[in-house]
DNA sequence: TTATTCATGTAATTTGTTACATGATTCT
DNA sequence: AGAATCATGTAACAAATTACATGAATAA
């Protein structure tokens, strides 16, 4: 399972949908942090498919062509899992970003445990940073030593961006999840 | 040519290495937003051999087995032509750190030039994402919604993190070039 | 009827990582 | 001598992008 899976899941948890639908979805949506293409999209939902973690739908009212997705039972663990899984912070921004994306599939309560283990891993790894970065051979210079205090000021603005994502929780945030199954578009 | 043959054009720029070496200094260096493997460092230098942007020198005091690559002319004006070239800024901060790190091998007025470049790139970037997200056809859900402001948070640190920088520049910066060829190690 | 957009799918290519093979050199 | 590490290189694998092929449905 790699992160594409993962995120035509979350697209799929809000109602079923074609592999067309979710690349325009990820265009409008996501693609400032993350877009996948037809080349990854369409392999994907064969796979998980045969995984039986969606369901192909024929789909009734529309185009012969078009065919819908929806998410299984098991398909919806599995997201829900990741969602709430570990993550590495030092692997880049876009699978954080793409997992807040869909926290609206988790109660308040558990999106708000969650973004806080993500502010932890942000803190950790700051000061994982800072002490990697003291005990080094070479005296660095001026851009070299700037390049390592990036790192310092960028995971401390993630911490404070995630504790105040974890403050602003609506109570009542949509926890909107889909019926497992059917539903027209 | 990718970003790791400029990488490795940045070490060798500082003097004579091996592949090994280069392997070793991004581990100890960049290795935070970025690292090459052996299975890429090694047909990168035999790439630009070939292309006569490196020079592959015989060992003379050392074990017979090591190679030394140099940078030659045309290797060190290709890199620095990278080096203050244009910036994609959308393409995540590895591009961005890794010319920074290798900035002292410019003057210190040029180096203030790029780097304002860079700060315009990401104010720019950042207003464009302003408009971007505005006039969208579905109203997005609160983590949604929290995922498109992180873009602003995000460059809007980078745009300021990068005007303080421009504004440090020590007027001496070693602007280290390495002589094109030799020099032991 | 023609162009555009909807819609799916795949083949070629790109790019890189991991793991292994190989052997030289240095340290104990 | 044996172990560790220096050092280079490549084959197998993984993952994804790009471009193309195909054709249905819809708008002009």
């Amino acid at each position: 399972m790699k992160m594409t899976d993962y995120a035509i899941l979350g697209f799929l948890a809000r109602g079923p949908k074609s592999g067309y639908d979710i690349k325009r979805l990820m265009a409008v949506s996501t693609s400032h942090f993350y877009e996948a293409s037809y080349g990854s999209i369409y392999p994907s939902l064969e796979r998980m498919a045969r995984s039986g973690l969606v369901e192909a739908g024929r789909p009734e009212g529309s185009s012969r062509l078009r065919r819908s997705y929806s998410i299984t039972e098991e398909g919806m663990k599995a997201f829900l899992g990741w969602l709430a899984g570990p993550l590495d912070i030092a692997k880049g921004p876009a699978q954080l970003l793409l997992r807040i994306f869909f926290m609206g599939s988790l109660e308040s309560a558990e999106a708000g445990r969650v973004l806080e283990r993500f502010a932890k891993s942000a803190a950790d790894r700051r000061s994982w940073l800072e002490t990697a970065t003291e005990g080094l051979p070479e005296e660095p210079d001026f851009f070299q030593a700037a390049t390592a205090r990036f790192g310092l000021g960028y995971y401390a603005f993630l911490e404070t961006w995630l504790e105040g994502l974890r403050g602003e929780i609506p109570a009542k945030a949509a926890k909107k999840r889909a019926e497992t199954k059917g539903g027209r578009r």
